[in-house]
DNA sequence: AACACGGGGGT
DNA sequence: ACCCCAGTGTT
């Protein structure tokens, strides 16, 4: 792990960061390209935001990167690059919660703060037969809890690297070790025959449906974005000008020509047909079908959040995957 | 306390 | 389909 070989604070943030809610076969790649673009904090705090959205694009949950970077700035500029080494000052970073400060004050500083990520919340909760749904805050409050007596005045880096460890690779979700697992004979789950049916959660909501009606709009190697900035997904990433409605239906070729016109686009043509993509998030389902017009002048932009910008600089955009998706097939645009 | 927030990979 | 991922911020 990145933390393995280093007692640098800054290195094991970013891979913390990195981390959240993302495997490590997922992370690592990152990971390393974060070193490698931003060696210290300096660095990082010294980049555009859009820069660092950029090296963050297809992570995904992008305000890890944007309180990132801000969390950077403000100790590359207020605390003139010393990384904070107190608990209570780590977890008033951006972006930093209880598991971050846990990890990073133990890895880096050996506080004694015990870690509670899904590793531990499934390996305590079978081990001490918790039936609770462990994402309430009150079962949260009761591993923690027990992670702390657990710990002890054991090495804090050495525990929590370890049930986390053991988490990942002996108490699986699926599959556990039991029959193999030095614990078996003290583990509630196990003597309960319980192991399947914990850790306990709540059940979650399904996906609401979202209808996206994007407009590729060119003029020549011209194209125009849309920074999106309202409270919503993908907040500081790049699409197109859009209508969202409740339908799956394709907008009327009327509809389209009443958009166009409304933006001033009087003079477009459309270049290909409409084609659909869908994409997964945890809470939405989007479908998004788009129209390509290639437009003969480009009049004045009638919003500040669009841009235009050169096929050739495509690359220096952070796009949602769904975005960037349809830029690559359909266009070959990277 | 409940909810929103991406994207990938496994079963 | 559904689950999970070395969680956090907002309401």
């Amino acid at each position: 792990m990145p933390w393995s070989n280093t007692k640098d604070p800054y290195l094991i943030w970013l891979s913390e960061i990195i981390l959240q809610q993302t495997r490590v076969s997922q992370g690592w790649a990152y990971y390393e390209k974060f070193v490698r673009h931003y060696p210290t904090v300096h660095d990082l705090a010294a980049a555009s935001e859009a820069r660092v959205l950029k090296d963050w694009q297809g992570l995904g949950y992008n305000s890890r990167a944007r309180n990132m970077h801000a969390a950077a700035k403000y100790i590359a500029g207020e605390l003139a690059g010393k990384f904070p080494a107190t608990y209570s000052e780590i977890l008033g970073l951006k972006g930093v919660g209880p598991y971050t400060a846990a990890a990073i004050g133990s890895f880096a500083f050996d506080l004694p703060y015990p870690v509670v990520d899904g590793n531990v919340k499934r390996v305590l909760s079978r081990y001490f037969g918790i039936s609770e749904p462990v994402d309430l805050p009150s079962t949260h409050r009761d591993i923690e809890n027990k992670a702390r007596s657990l710990m002890g005045s054991h090495q804090p880096s050495e525990f929590n690297q370890a049930i986390m460890n053991f988490g990942a690779l002996q108490c699986t979700p699926i599959n556990p070790g039991c029959q193999t697992c030095p614990m078996k004979a003290s583990c509630a789950g196990f003597q309960l025959d319980l192991v399947d049916k914990l850790p306990v959660k709540s059940p979650r909501k399904k996906r609401k449906k979202r209808f996206f009606h994007y407009y590729f709009l060119s003029s020549g190697d011209q194209v125009i974005l849309r920074k999106r900035t309202a409270r919503d997904i993908w907040q500081h990433m790049y699409d197109f000008p859009v209508i969202e409605n409740r339908s799956r239906s394709r907008q009327s070729v009327a509809n389209r020509k009443a958009f166009l016109e409304e933006h001033g686009f009087a003079q477009a043509n459309r270049t290909s047909s409409p084609v659909q993509y869908t994409q997964l998030l945890t809470h939405q389902s989007i479908h998004a079908i788009f129209y390509a017009y290639e437009i003969s002048e480009i009049p004045r932009l009638p919003h500040d959040t669009w841009h235009l910008a050169d096929r050739k600089n495509l690359s220096t955009f952070a796009f949602p995957k769904i975005i960037a998706r349809y830029l690559e097939e359909q266009w070959g645009l990277k």
